[in-house]
DNA sequence: CGTTCTTATACATAAGTTATACAACTATTA
DNA sequence: TAATAGTTGTATAACTTATGTATAAGAACG
């Protein structure tokens, strides 16, 4: 029951990132906090305690006065700043508010601060379905990126770092799906030599809201090596995202090799932007094209049959 | 009874990394440990005693006092360390147990079953402290599947389906650490050439747990941009993990450009199995070289200074 | 006999305490 | 608008406590 941990407050400074005077001072001052004893008078403080400076902290980064939030209660102070929050989204809806949430992005990933873009995509995706937080808030945002990097204002550094945020926030997506005995298996990559891996994980959210089975393999595999998994897996459909048009020969040899393969018995789906440069290709050898995540869900839902 | 091994103070000084005279100080002044003695009054220290010393000492890195802690039970001092306490008293089981999780694991990716994989990393990781899941499962494991390809029975569809979920669970467990502020950044990557994630990723959670900020930046960059990451974030360190170490004399180039940067404040620290093969060359750079855990946790703790 | 350990004492530095002061703002008042 | 008063973060002084480290003198070990 009894969690004693306490801090002292050198500690309890390096977590809030408040300096000693000012976390006294508020004690004195504003009796903002109340700190128990040791024997010799050394503050000691608990968890409650650096949570509710780390709460007061937040406020103040917000406009609010220590004076005038000093005297509420840890409760107050949480409704505090979840209402701040919740404003900013309740009083534009969901175009303007993403908007929002996308130049916060923008932002975060301008300042390589990958927890912040973190925090956005996650609080993006409490205040709007996650449909219209892929589709007006991821894709923007990577295609923002794609073009900012173009325009020279970003680096490749900047493209890498959000690549890798909103990677990992896309693959807890897909895993938050996952209950579904028997589903149907997606089998999930890109084709050799195509490195981004964003809009492969774009549908392997799709499968997984379908109540498929996706399963990522991961970019840039050989025709074999998608072959064998969808052969083992058996599989019901492979999505195969494709981002670079330039011309690549081998990419329609690829494509074709997986379709042919007698030992597969799935459909084969290509996205992203890079397809429609060869598009009569694809189809001609049996591929299923699809340009939008509308289109992908009736593709998978046809498959499906 | 238990065919109890007993060891005198300097050993478990060279153990515990305390120096005799806080041992002995901690006992005289807070009673913090009572190890039984000879005849002749010489301390004698159990295994337990020893395992007591290292939560204690663990616990103050964390920010305690000792006076606060040295009265807490053993058990107390494994919940203030958020330690499983299943494992802690299974103590030598621990091993047969991951080893379990390790098959599972390996039986996972060989079904090409990524579902079945994240399950047993997330068991696993509840079931023991997340050191040893470190130690004992996922760097075994990813030994393991680079053996198991090499020998043919892995295709390279299981490395790359493996890498993805263990990514996934790494970028997870290095964001849950985050809570202090300003703590110094540790901008983390792989130079240029380099694309294996795992090592990196597996520095950026030592790092994580050590109280740094890491900003992983993602595989495979060019020294600029690695240094101008680390410029921009005003890093305390920079961590490059090296897997291959065939001849690459642009590698040894790379890493010059990033310590020589004048913009750039921060030790470089390189890591992973490649980074012996130019051993020489990297030091007289000014790099430091780690090769386990523990060297990082010392040379992050030296360059925190 | 040199090494390691013991207790007791001493010391240095880091870190904490209160009280007071101060500078930079903000708001109020004349 | 200028003067005034309050707010708020930061700094210093003088002192205490906490904690790591060192020394001295003797005992035990191998």
């Amino acid at each position: 029951m009894k969690n004693r941990s306490l801090y002292p407050i050198k500690t309890v400074s390096e977590k809030t990132g408040l300096s000693t005077f000012i976390i006294r001072a508020w004690e004195n001052r504003y009796k903002a906090i109340s700190p128990s004893r040791t024997d010799s008078n050394r503050r000691l403080y608990c968890e409650k305690d650096i949570q509710r400076l780390q709460y007061l902290h937040e406020a103040i980064k917000q406009g609010h006065t220590i004076s005038s939030i000093a005297g509420l209660t840890t409760v107050q102070l949480q409704e505090l700043l979840q209402i701040n929050s919740v404003s900013a989204e309740a009083g534009f809806q969901d175009m303007s508010s993403l908007t929002e949430f996308l130049n916060g992005c923008l932002e975060a990933v301008e300042n390589l601060d990958n927890q912040k873009l973190e925090s956005e995509l996650l609080s993006a995706s409490v205040s709007a379905p996650q449909q219209v937080v892929l589709d007006k808030l991821i894709i923007p945002l990577m295609i923002k990126i794609g073009d900012y990097w173009k325009s020279g204002r970003f680096r490749v550094t900047h493209e890498h770092l959000a690549t890798q945020v909103v990677k990992n926030y896309l693959m807890n997506v897909v895993n938050s799906y996952r209950q579904i005995e028997n589903a149907p298996v997606l089998v999930v990559s890109t084709p050799n030599g195509q490195k981004h891996e964003i809009g492969a994980l774009l549908g392997a959210v799709v499968g997984a809201s379908e109540g498929w089975k996706p399963v990522y393999l991961g970019p840039d595999l050989p025709a074999e090596e998608i072959a064998f998994a969808a052969q083992k897996l058996n599989a019901k459909a492979i999505m195969l995202n494709v981002v670079y048009p330039e011309d690549d020969p081998r990419l329609i040899e690829e494509v074709r090799k997986i379709i042919k393969c007698d030992s597969v018995n799935a459909g084969v789906i290509l996205t992203g932007k890079g397809i429609n440069f060869y598009s009569d290709k694809f189809t001609e050898a049996g591929a299923f094209l699809v340009n939008t995540p509308a289109e992908l869900r009736t593709t998978l839902e046809n498959i499906r049959k």
